[in-house]
DNA sequence: GCCAACGTTGGC
DNA sequence: GCCAACGTTGGC
């Protein structure tokens, strides 16, 4: 299984909305940003990812899964534009704030901080698992909630 | 609201 | 294919 983290700013699509959309999941879409993109072709289902509030907020507020391949992006014709669908799987129970993670040392190559407008990013296992620490997600609540 | 960083566009 | 101009993102 691999990680990733989905930016979103809030007063458009934020945490809320994702879990009040429910286990059906939703398209990440609008992304116009190869990167962004090659990192979805790149998810496979089942994969996790953090939720992360930019602009306000700036934090990690929840976990996401993959429940949906990428396709083509239903908001746009252009054929360059695909997306994968998620889904709201669990809180963060202590949100983990952007300043918290430049503070850890663990966490200094994470793309949060090294490619800070990058919108969807891959997390690597160990970064993954710091920051659910961080974040009040033990291994053992990890394994009974996910 | 400002502005630095950075991705994209388009002329040559 | 380079690079200047431009637009957008996102922390502060």
């Amino acid at each position: 299984m691999k990680y990733w983290l989905f930016k979103s700013e809030p007063f458009k699509w934020s945490w809320d909305h994702q879990k009040k959309a429910g286990d059906k999941g939703t398209e990440w879409d609008g992304v116009r940003n190869y990167q962004a993109r090659n990192n979805m072709r790149e998810m496979a289902l089942g994969d996790r990812g953090f939720f992360y509030h930019s602009n306000e907020g700036l934090e990690i507020v929840g976990i996401a899964e993959i429940c949906k391949l990428a396709h083509p992006d239903s908001t746009t014709d252009d054929a360059r534009w695909e997306c994968v669908d998620i889904r709201a799987l669990a809180d963060v129970p202590r949100p983990v704030s952007l300043q918290e993670i430049k503070a850890n040392p663990k966490l200094a190559d994470m793309s949060l901080v090294t490619s800070m407008r990058l919108s969807v990013q891959p997390v690597k296992e160990n970064e993954w698992e710091e920051v659910c620490r961080m974040g009040g997600l033990d291994p053992e609540t990890l394994k009974a909630i996910l």
